[in-house]
DNA sequence: GTCGTTGCTGGTAGCGCTGTCAACGATCCT
DNA sequence: AGGATCGTTGACAGCGCTACCAGCAACGAC
């Protein structure tokens, strides 16, 4: 335990510097910004930090410089498939960079949301990616006094706090009710699960299509706060059919919520297209296999996610975005299971469909 | 910018400290161990940190305490289902505590494991939780000899570098076959994709109950690197079927294949389980709700995930657990798909079948 | 040739907190 | 009652790094 000067064989940079035969403050600055190092002094710095296997100490750098290089990302839920694509992406985006993600959950409450934005501003992030649009008063000022680049992900809309990437949820789901109509249905359920804000706008593009073709009505709608699933989908589905018994098809606001309603049409030999088209969201994987393949609305989940973390870093490093909001749209992939032709087999993606679209949109859906 | 002693508007420790008329270090040990204090004090620091809104400056600390408040995860995927609810239980188990979850993705690659090993442990965290048991030689030597407590995850084995928290992949396996022949199957076919050590480990499971029985062939056995999906599923089917058209029954490698076998099976007009049997692994939750229902091995991620985090912050903070090794059994669910009576309805998950066991087994299976 | 400019380098002084250890009063034991 | 013990508190000295600013050489302009 001898700590004098040499320390506890650890490498500090101070010894990397001895090597090197430089000032301490050099050795920092070729790890801060080598170019305004000599090049001599560079190469010396570099080898020496190599020989001795130098890590900077996280904490001295966060202390010293009073701020710290971590990227804090606030989602409502791990568990849905949706936010492991986002994740993935963001995670991608870090690697190799130098600043690392700090994940953390908000369960779908803003007020959980509040609790932990306050809790990761006070640690002075180098940034932060932040789910939606609809944080709490609080939360917003927050944000807004926030000295760090924000993104906002998974949707876009009115007075970004900073950065933003998504889509419109509502003109998605006013995409997928137009798909069907253009498939001759009129009778289209909406079966929605959790509810969160992204799902309520889905269902509000769902009730504006309808009533804009006169075809609104309420018991076409059956949503709950439960969490999604598969076995819900169906659950749902059930009650659906029975206030509706006509139905001819159902957008569900997830893919889950439509392989379950896939599942209860098989279960009751409801033929599907036949009888019920079925339109999901997100387009899964899974979506693609189903029989009938399923027909989804594509959101592109995991370049967002990259996306969104890549925007954050160049606006931490000071290169801000030209544009500060980006629409990654959406894509209605038709498959069989919306399909007006049932037994049609065409490749499922690529279908020319009149309702495969790729839009760009301004910020707002009004 | 008037910064000599009052800083800029920065609530510190020492601020609190006069408002509490305390020394700085007496309000450090506020939020060290507070049982050391007077109540007098104690209710004078708590009250003057709130009024203050103090937020202590984590960098601050862990520099001068040499220790970091963080768990580091090293998963290697974070597509895979099975992960998302491993990770849900650990954040679960970790929020409330004082320490916060750094994650990072190994993408199935030991080396890149070792690496970020090697980031993970030059920043001294607090606890460190490792997927499996199959590290590289210098991963394993640095687990040895890093000074915080460990504890691997998703399988049980010989040899734990220190804590352990799972099951045996193969003991499920072969529970999985058993399974089968006891709903009168033999020629089982065997699919499964990726082939990380978990993956190889059902196949061994898998193989090793079939040669037992007398009914092993390699052809039954399909394969592939390619990372799990449901397509894929199919696809590997499609490939036994052609080797085997005689087989009777499928287990899978996890349950995206099963779905894929199942839909697969659907396309081709065979009859589950009337022609062929499909066995999941892992039970996710759609299993459950598939038609028919799906047969799978029930495995306790969430629970995995949560206890391995509890045991890890128990560990931290100086109670080890007793036992170091913890199984977590696994669960076959019979249901439809490979019932011997085909029209069987009854429910799913607490069905008496034969093989439905929950075990706890010794930690390695030989 | 002198002056200013630029580019690079180093010294000083903390960042906010906690480990160590000494000091203090109160309580306990003989 | 005196000393030992315990529980509680505070002073001091950094933890490893970087911000700030000064210094210095090399260079170009006049």
């Amino acid at each position: 335990m001898g700590r004098k000067r040499t320390k506890s064989g650890k490498i500090r940079l101070a010894e990397v510097a001895e090597l090197a035969g430089v000032s301490p403050i050099t050795a920092s600055r070729f790890f801060r910004n080598p170019e305004a190092l000599s090049v001599a002094k560079r190469t010396r710095v570099e080898s020496a930090a190599k020989e001795l296997g130098y890590v900077p100490n996280l904490a001295a750098r966060a202390l010293a410089s009073q701020r710290t290089e971590v990227i804090g990302v606030l989602i409502p839920s791990l568990t849905n498939n949706v936010f492991s694509d986002v994740l993935r992406g963001i995670y991608d985006a870090s690697e190799g960079s130098r600043y690392s993600i700090q994940l953390s959950n908000t369960r779908y409450s803003i007020l959980q949301e509040e609790k932990l934005l306050r809790l990761f501003l006070a640690q002075k992030p180098a940034g932060l990616i932040v789910t939606g649009i609809d944080q709490t008063a609080e939360s917003r000022a927050m944000l807004e006094a926030a000295d760090c680049p924000i993104v906002q992900i998974m949707e876009i809309g009115p007075n970004p706090v900073d950065m933003m990437i998504g889509f419109s949820h509502y003109d998605a789901a006013r995409a997928a009710v137009a798909h069907l109509f253009a498939q001759g249905r009129r009778k289209i359920g909406f079966v929605g699960a959790r509810m969160d804000p992204r799902v309520q706008r889905r269902l509000d593009g769902y009730v504006s299509a309808m009533k804009d073709a006169g075809l609104f009505e309420q018991r076409l709608v059956v949503t709950t706060a439960t969490p999604t699933s598969v076995t819900l989908g169906g659950a749902l589905f059930t009650d659906l059919l029975a206030r509706e018994p006509d139905l001819d098809a159902v957008f569900c606001a997830n893919d889950d919520l439509a392989l379950g309603v896939l599942f209860e049409c098989r279960r009751r030999e409801i033929g599907v297209p036949e009888q019920i088209a079925i339109v999901g969201f997100n387009d899964l994987e899974f979506m693609a296999s189903a029989v009938p393949t399923l027909t989804s609305v594509r959101t592109n989940r995991y370049e967002m996610g990259k996306t969104a973390a890549a925007m954050l870093i160049e606006a931490i490093e000071g290169r801000r975005p030209e544009l500060p909001v980006l629409d990654l749209g959406f894509k209605v992939i038709e498959r069989q299971s919306s399909s007006s032709r049932p037994s049609d087999n065409r490749p499922a993606v690529s279908g020319g469909g009149t309702a495969n679209k790729m839009v760009a949109l301004p910020s707002s859906h009004d």
